[in-house]
RNA sequence: GGGCGAUUAGCUCAGUUGGUUUAGAGCGCCUGCCUUACAAGCAGGAGGCCACUGGUUCGAAUCCGGUAUCGCCCACCA
């Protein structure tokens, strides 16, 4: 009749269509909608060249969490998505796919052939990773996808850069940057990777002048020593005093080098003694500049020694290093080597050792921009999640550097400068002006260089709206709500974005920003192609499912923590998949079409009011209550861990292990019809709860369930719709109470079982007894769930009992219970658990008598506090007594 | 040189504002089960000086100080 459920959730074939079904009817679309509220986030562009990895899949997630969450709270949603035109980056990739397939380098092509070459290869090969996201069901509004450099981007990328320039805080100078050899560009500070490296700290001997003397200098980079233009001691040294003033002689090279003081200089490093390399090392050159001393370049851009390197031009760095150290020491200069740790920057793209290089660059003034973001942070206008960042982020901002944004690359932004090849006459335009303003020559030049990738990023939140247009969308979704990124990027791209948000929209770019947690292998390594460690998480996508791939990365993820990774854990997703599927299968062979119409909250409030519901239901409508609660909040507080655990939890341990196991005795034994229609009508309802709530964690499966579950003439038609409403009316403390007094007596009956391996096929006979009769009707009353749960067949309750002959026995709050076990009973094992119970309690009861004669704590400690524990004292008491009776009784 | 994180069961990790938790989960392990949803499962069980060390407190895995190991980040000692 109706259709047959496979076993085995099998989610292939399930999450394609689904996502184009969703694709069809444009859920993922947000519009300016004035009726609603918006909640937009903008996605972390990963860069064109890009394919999906763990951390993109990992990202990505809380975000789509985020969004579906809120689209379901009847937000107007919009996840933002693109691409990063990633400059270095770029470029080096299809600079090493031209010298492989044409052995070419981009000189041989030229600049305009070379950029068109890469815009066809973004078109053909990039953007890869936006079909990938889409495997892992993200729900991005693709109808607004954005690239960093499409029109719009770009308009407003020139737009921020002129307007920076015409307020005077962007400016060209002179200054040592850090520079790759390998991508021939300069670098940022932030995109140096410093690594410790052990190296050497070469003590060289340069001979003072008109005396025998030599003052010797510390070195790590010997090579420099070509381009010294002086030596400095420390102003207050006593040892080289005499020597400030007089010149010492560069060995090898045979230079005259004045010695001077700076009060810069260590007296504590080394020999106190520096040697002075302005062209080659930030220090050196503000030493340079205090003494007007001119800076003499020794290498050439791609790191080898040019000509003033004199004999050693023309060889790479490290290569003049070991001739040049050969050199000092056979001519006696080299006093000595010690081993020393020092830090190296290393170029974030690929690695190569950047040089630090005197050359004239665009820089942006940051103070006068950083100030208005400390201030929002401080003030808590965004808050960073976990809180902990907050520290970094402050800290990096207080003590901001100028930017260096102009690349010696072709793949970007090209800087709006013109420069009039006449007058000498510097443009800034958007167009590229015709004619000099000033001489009104034709003959102009644009600055050749292109922006930092990060120069366009940052303005990510408001030119994807439409900046510098005053557009709706930007005045609707803008601000953005919540930013989801690593915290590798804080500097890069969150601290920038605030300052560019400030500064252009005159608000903050978003309120709150979440930190995920790095993925590392299961030895706590980062994944790296190098190391050949990673997951491809669309290798898991195909073997486990995207769903199974979500939740499995959530249940081991805590707030901001890394989580190390392997392949097996991917199981556990899949198998709570397959829970959930086969939970929805076993009500749906037992369900019929009125079932699915009552299974909404109408049917069950009313069923509350009449008095149909029976224990089992009350209690799960209200831990259901409950989790809806929960799930709520730790979405709301960015505490997604929690927020699945809960679910995880309910849905398994009590809807599965308890609830669903407690309505079968209606279903298959009843007869009565009424209590079967209530018993699928709250349960089917709870399940759909349960899909809602998962919906956002893993949609496919839920869409699944969902469109199979709605009633037909339901209006919600695809489980994105809706999120569960807080119905308090549902909780019950009393139906919790009661529940837990019959899951703690089903259990000890289990580990009564359990323990004398009694199979489940043999069913046992019970006695439940107490003194005081209290909890005795709640046992009779509940029957089947002990026939059903703990396969006891016959129920005896009374009161006043005593314990039968050959019996195991438990304690469980106010209730004996007895289980007769003729024949079965192994009295060796029945002592042990007796024993191991007593010894508990026994040793509880000890640190509880402990702290109540401490009169300290009786004086001290709240009332509520005093009772409880004295409570607990009489009730462990009590079952202390039973069980000994209980050993007593067995004979020894 | 500063800053941050981690240290809890064999493994991977949770543990909210200190006491309602007998310190939990998943995996692994042991025992019994193909119980008319699920063996990707069910029931039961073993396994922890909560890194160490002082302190605060009636009471600490939890708060404060210190130590150790591991891992990040920042910093112009050549």
């Amino acid at each position: 009749m109706r259709e047959e459920i496979a076993k085995t959730y099998d989610p292939k074939n399930v999450e394609d269509r689904l996502y184009n079904y969703w694709l069809e009817k444009r859920y993922f679309h947000a519009e300016v909608n004035p009726e609603k509220q918006p909640y937009t986030i903008v996605i972390p562009p990963p860069n064109v060249t890009d394919v999906l990895h763990m951390g993109h899949a990992y990202n990505n997630l809380f975000q789509d969490i985020l969004i579906r969450f809120y689209r379901k709270n009847e937000r107007e949603a919009l996840w933002l998505p693109g691409t990063d035109h990633a400059g270095i980056a770029t470029q080096n990739v299809v600079e090493r796919y031209l010298m492989k397939e044409e052995k070419k380098s981009r000189h041989d092509l030229g600049r305009e052939k070379f950029v068109e070459m890469v815009w066809l290869w973004k078109e053909l090969r990039g953007g890869k990773i936006i079909e990938q996201l889409k495997k892992m069901g993200f729900s991005c509004d693709w109808e607004r996808e954005r690239f960093t450099m499409d029109e719009g981007m770009s308009r407003a990328v020139l737009e921020v850069f002129i307007r920076l320039y015409n307020k005077g805080l962007i400016y060209r100078g002179k200054y040592i940057i850090n520079w790759c050899p390998r991508c021939q560009t300069a670098l940022s500070d932030e995109e140096v990777e410093h690594q410790e490296k052990d190296g050497c700290l070469w003590y060289v001997k340069y001979p003072v002048s008109g005396t025998t003397r030599f003052i010797t200098v510390a070195t790590t980079r010997p090579e420099t020593m070509l381009g010294d233009v002086a030596v400095a001691v420390h102003p207050k040294d006593k040892r080289y005093k005499d020597l400030i003033g007089k010149t010492a002689t560069l060995p090898v090279v045979g230079r005259d080098l004045p010695i001077i003081a700076d009060e810069m200089v260590d007296k504590e490093f080394g020999t106190g003694a520096v040697k002075v390399t302005p062209a080659h090392d930030p220090n050196d050159f503000l030493i340079g500049q205090r003494h007007n001393l001119t800076p003499l370049m020794v290498m050439k851009e791609d790191a080898t020694m040019n000509e003033h390197a004199g004999k050693y031009a023309g060889m790479d760095r490290l290569k003049a290093r070991k001739h040049l150290l050969q050199d000092l020491k056979n001519g006696g200069f080299l006093e000595k080597v010690e081993d020393h740790k020092h830090a190296v920057g290393h170029c974030y793209r690929c690695g190569t050792t950047v040089e630090p290089f005197l050359s004239e660059q665009w820089f942006v003034k940051m103070k006068p921009l950083a100030e208005p973001a400390l201030k929002a942070v401080k003030d808590g206008k965004i808050k960073l999640h976990p809180a902990r960042w907050t520290k970094v982020f402050t800290h990096w901002l207080e003590n901001i550097h100028d930017w260096c944004i102009s690349r010696q690359i072709w793949w970007g932004h090209r800087i709006p400068i013109h420069y009039c090849q006449v007058c000498s006459e510097v443009v800034a335009a958007i167009e590229p002006p015709t004619q000099c303003p000033k001489c009104n020559s034709k003959n102009l030049q644009q600055d050749p260089d292109v922006l930092d990738t990060w120069f366009s990023s940052q303005l990510w939140p408001f030119a994807t709206l439409g900046w510098p247009e005053e557009t709706k969308e930007l005045k609707y979704f803008y601000p953005t709500d919540t930013l989801v990124t690593g915290p590798d990027i804080i500097f890069f791209w969150v601290a920038r974005m605030v300052m560019m948000g400030l500064e252009f929209m005159g608000e903050i770019p978003f309120h709150d920003v979440y930190f995920n947690g790095i993925i590392r292998d299961a030895q706590g390594r980062k994944m790296s192609k190098s190391l050949g460690n990673g997951i491809d998480p669309l290798e898991m996508v195909q073997q486990y499912s995207a769903d199974a791939v979500r939740f499995s990365l959530l249940l081991l993820s805590a707030e901001g923590q890394d989580i190390n990774l392997s392949t097996k854990d991917f199981e556990l997703g899949r198998n709570f998949s397959n829970k959930l599927w086969n939970a929805f299968r076993f009500l749906w062979m037992n369900l019929d079409e009125v079932d699915l119409k009552n299974a909404n909250l109408e049917f069950v409030q009313k069923a509350l009011k009449t008095n149909e519901l029976n224990l089992a239901d009350r209690w799960i409508l209200s831990r259901y209550q409950k989790t809806v609660k929960k799930v709520t909040r730790g979405l709301e507080l960015f505490k997604f861990h929690e927020a699945t655990d809960a679910i995880y939890n309910f849905f398994w341990k009590e809807f599965c292990d308890w609830h669903l196991e407690l309505i079968k005795p209606r279903l298959y034994h009843s007869e009565n019809a009424v209590a079967k229609r209530t018993a699928l009508g709250v349960a089917t309802f709870v399940l759909k709860g349960i899909l809602q709530l998962l919906h956002p964690f893993i949609p496919f499966i839920t869409e699944e369930i969902w469109m199979k579950v709605r009633a037909a003439g339901d209006s919600e038609s695809s489980v994105i719709a809706k999120w569960p409403a807080e119905t308090r009316a549902l909780i019950s403390d009393a139906a919790e109470r009661d529940m837990e007094t019959l899951q703690n007596a089903i259990g000890a009956i289990r580990n009564i079982r359990g323990e004398m391996n009694i199979p489940h096929t043999k069913l046992a006979s019970v006695i439940v007894t107490s003194m005081n009769g209290t909890n005795l009707d709640l046992i009779r009353d509940h029957k089947p769930f002990f026939e059903h749960l703990a396969k006891v067949e016959n129920l005896e309750c009374r009161p006043k009992v005593q314990k039968p002959p050959k019996s195991a026995a438990a304690v469980v709050n106010d209730l004996e219970i007895y289980m007769p076990l003729e024949g079965l009973i192994d009295f060796e094992v029945e002592r042990a658990r007796l024993q191991k119970e007593i010894k508990r309690l026994e040793q509880q009861l000890e640190s509880l008598n402990h702290k109540l004669h401490s009169t300290d704590f009786l004086k001290k400690a709240p009332d509520d506090v005093i009772d409880r524990e004295k409570r607990k004292k009489a009730d462990f008491e009590s079952n202390l007594e039973k069980l000994k009776s209980n050993l007593e009784s067995l004979g020894v």
